[in-house]
DNA sequence: GCAATGACTGGAG
DNA sequence: CCTCCAGCCATTG
């Protein structure tokens, strides 16, 4: 693995997400500079519980705001209750405020 | 190096 | 509104 690998890229980014926001793989793949890759955000993820540092995985979700990651958590419940336990609030599976809570790297980081 | 996989996405039925 | 299909790209065996 040279350097940063996609992986680190990922993680940097998903750590910098503020409390109480969330993102989509979407635009963490577009800020990469590989929209197309939105996988391989998710796919990453999928290793996030084998670094450290944690990523808080919690605060990412699908581009409609549907929690599709929650299942791949200790317990499907921990993801939501860790979102509201931060002030996001989620119904349904899904980020209710998911506009207003919603944070963009590309607008954010740029 | 090829084939399979995946926590996605958007459009079509 | 819900379901299915194909495209997308990096990692792994």
């Amino acid at each position: 693995m040279d350097k940063e690998s996609f992986y680190e890229k990922v993680y940097d980014v998903v750590r910098q997400i503020p409390t109480g926001r969330v993102t989509s793989y979407g635009a963490i793949a577009e800020y990469l500079g590989t929209k197309g890759s939105s996988r391989m955000v998710g796919y990453a993820m999928g290793a996030c519980g084998n670094i450290y540092p944690a990523v808080p995985a919690h605060r990412v979700v699908n581009s409609a705001g549907l929690l599709t990651g929650k299942f791949h958590f200790p317990s499907p419940d921990l993801m939501q209750q860790m979102l509201e336990s931060e002030g996001v609030e989620v119904e349904n599976d899904k980020v209710v405020n998911f506009k207003k809570v919603f944070w963009r790297p590309i607008s954010e980081l740029n």
